[in-house]
DNA sequence: GCCAACGTTGGC
DNA sequence: GCCAACGTTGGC
């Protein structure tokens, strides 16, 4: 089988649900996707233990905050099945659900805040997802060389 | 608050 | 299957 990615980059608005929410309850699930093409990176390439860079999107400034990982593979979201929820999806059922999540739990906080700008600004990381213009997938793939960078970025005093 | 990007919906 | 309309995302 073909390698799959290993990492991920996860967005979350902060008002919504930070980092710092994240530390607090350990584990969460990550319910409310509903994009197919996140929903099948959750189904067909997430594995417990992937790697997470948590993403504050929505934020000022917007920028990776912490790490986490995958702590189960995908299941069926069940807010899709709530009535007057928001994220309820009346074409789904039960039987076949259409949305799944995933669980993740927060490893460290980042040496320091990571901001879009200084992902930006770095030619290594030029490819990322993340840093494309109009890209609004909200979980996507985070290559290897991404991960260590943005952490070695994180380890190093931020230069003005 | 603005608006570009992009996904989804539905008429045809 | 096309595509205009519409809704959402998310940086700025």
């Amino acid at each position: 089988m073909a390698s799959r990615p290993r990492f991920w980059l996860f967005k979350s608005e902060p008002s919504a649900y930070s980092f710092e929410e994240l530390q607090r309850d350990g584990t969460t699930f990550w319910d409310g996707v509903r994009n197919y093409q996140a929903r099948n990176l959750m189904r067909d390439q997430m594995r417990v233990g992937d790697g997470v860079l948590f993403y504050h999107s929505n934020a000022k400034p917007p920028g990776v905050v912490g790490l986490a990982e995958v702590c189960r593979e995908a299941y069926p979201d069940p807010t899709q099945f709530e009535q007057g929820h928001p994220h309820q999806d009346p074409g789904s059922s039960p039987e076949d659900p259409r949305w799944l999540m995933v669980d993740v739990r927060a490893r460290e906080a980042l040496g320091r805040f990571v901001s879009l700008d200084e992902l930006k600004a770095d030619p290594q990381l030029a490819e990322m997802g993340v840093v494309r213009r109009g890209n609004r997938l909200s979980i996507q793939p985070v290559s290897p060389a991404e991960w260590r960078r943005v952490v070695a970025l994180s380890k190093r005093k931020l230069s003005v």
